[in-house]
RNA sequence: GCCCUCAUCGUCUAGCGGCCUAGGACGCCGCCCUUUCAAGGCGGUAGCACGGGUUCGAAUCCCGUUGGGGGCACCA
């Protein structure tokens, strides 16, 4: 039998960096078993559901690896609709489900328990409309087999009468979804640990309806630093906002990966090909882990160093291009020292706008700081002046010279100089973007800055 | 409250009864390099939650405690 895995998104809000992980685990798990992967789209909650959101969970699995084309799908939960309306009257005609009108305020009342389940009070009224409600054992216990915790166990009688299908006929998600699994012939689910509680409910509904139950994998949840469950509302985690800080797909897809899991040996940062071929659902850790951004971070800054400098130059692209004037001949010039100064592709710009606005925004702190050393301004300029040829080394030398002759090193000489070029304090290696700014602009902006001083 | 689940440095992990004086990575802290800042090099800090067992031997197996997480809709 082929294996055949899903990844069921709900097209309500950004993309989630837990569901890209959870994506990329079936992702490889069916790449490894030479199986199947199906994305499906839940789109049956309609007050959430928004169609714009399903274009872009699709780029956002493009984005980190999953193009269209290499799976099944997008299929739509909403356009299933026959065969879950088939599955629930199986259900009815076997006597499986029945009909309740109790609302939850009723059963609460019933119970006196706000947190306890149904307690089956319509099982035997013959009700003929309401809300169906699946008739659970009330004896036995129902064993799940899970790749990642063994064999989580639940006792049947603590399941309730849940509901599968709305006042109205509707499905609801644990019928929708296993009817779904099983009309797509799906043999593994992997998902996230949240959806743990479920899975005796949705097995017993897979059994109920002639079927064989998937095997079932769930993976721990993403949490934050206050180790609660990542959550769209309260933490940052759409996959969209990291791309468009500027993090590489492939620092984002390694990073992820290593929630909860590690490759062989005494290394974090592996090409994905090794990943898709080392990865093991079994070996995936069970305990909740935090999605630290910092090395997220620090990855990235690795796979921009990485990166071959014309592939570098062409991924800053969507940032260079907001910088007013850009030159990407000039911007090659710089490229190299830029690399390996920031983390994030969007830091290109505060390293590099110096080159090509007209007169660089002056960071007052900056400047506060370099000033009692200001002074050395007019000197330089003299200096720069009368040089003939315009290059790092002669810069430097030259005010070095100049440094010695006011009793400044390097270090400190430099620091008026960088401001009153740059606007900042820190930066690329002055000598070599002064050579690029060229004779006319630097000593223009020296001389700007020489009269404040 | 009930059910499920988990527990190695601050964080992510390696470890699957002796290779552990517990390894790596991020972070943090030094030093080196150095025109700023990075990068790079070198070094350091820090952990098996606790208590019982089992065993010649336990981070590894069992039980309990404590602590964390998830779930408990006519949402998905």
């Amino acid at each position: 039998m082929t294996v055949r895995v899903r990844f069921a998104p709900s097209p309500t809000g950004m993309f989630h960096v837990g569901g890209a992980r959870s994506a990329l685990q079936n992702w490889i798990f069916a790449k490894q078993q030479g199986g199947v992967f199906v994305l499906r789209i839940e789109d049956t909650d309609t007050a959430r559901n928004r169609p714009e959101w399903t274009e872009g969970i699709l780029s956002a699995l493009e984005w980190i690896g999953i193009s269209r084309g290499s799976y099944e799908g997008p299929l739509f939960q909403s356009s299933y609709a026959a065969e879950q309306a088939k599955a629930i009257q199986l259900l009815v005609d076997a006597k499986k489900a029945y009909h309740c009108d109790c609302t939850r305020d009723d059963v609460v009342e019933r119970t006196g328990n706000k947190h306890s389940g149904y307690d089956g009070h319509c099982r035997d009224r013959g009700l003929t409309s309401g809300a169906l409600r699946f008739r659970t054992p009330d004896e036995g216990v129902t064993k799940v087999v899970d790749l990642i915790r063994g064999e989580p166990t639940f006792e049947n009688k603590l399941i309730e009468d849940f509901v599968i299908a709305r006042g109205d006929g509707s499905p609801v998600f644990l019928l929708a979804n296993v009817s779904d699994d099983i009309t797509m012939g799906i043999t593994h689910v992997i998902r996230a640990e949240e959806h743990l509680p479920n899975t005796p409910k949705q097995q017993l509904l897979w059994e109920a309806l002639g079927h064989t139950p998937p095997v079932w994998a769930h993976v721990p949840v993403v949490v934050n630093e206050k180790r609660q469950k990542l959550s769209k509302r309260r933490d940052r985690v759409a996959l969209e906002s990291f791309r468009d800080e500027g993090y590489l797909a492939d620092a984002m897809r390694n990073y992820l990966m290593l929630l909860g899991w590690a490759p062989s040996g005494d290394r974090e940062i592996v090409p994905w090909s090794v990943i898709e071929e080392e990865f093991r659902l079994e070996n995936v850790n069970s305990s909740p882990a935090f999605f630290d951004e910092k090395k997220l971070r620090a990855f990235n800054g690795e796979y921009i160093r990485a990166l071959p400098l014309s592939e570098f130059i062409d991924a800053c692209e969507p940032w260079t291009s907001t910088i007013p004037n850009f030159d990407r001949a000039v911007f090659a010039q710089v490229a190299e020292l830029a690399q390996t100064r920031i983390a994030l592709l969007s830091e290109i710009v505060p390293n590099i706008d110096f080159l090509f606005v007209d007169r660089p925004q002056l960071d007052d702190a900056a400047w506060q700081k370099a000033a009692k050393d200001a002074a050395i301004l007019p000197a330089v300029i003299e200096a720069f002046e009368a040089l003939s040829t315009w290059d790092a080394n002669t810069l430097k030398d030259t005010l070095v010279a100049v440094g010695e002759t006011h009793g400044l090193k390097l270090g400190k000489a430099q620091a008026p100089v960088r401001v009153a070029v740059t606007g900042r304090a820190v930066g690329l290696p002055l000598f070599e973007s002064l050579e690029v700014l060229g004779r006319e602009r630097t000593l223009q902006r020296l001389r700007a800055l020489a009269s404040v001083a």
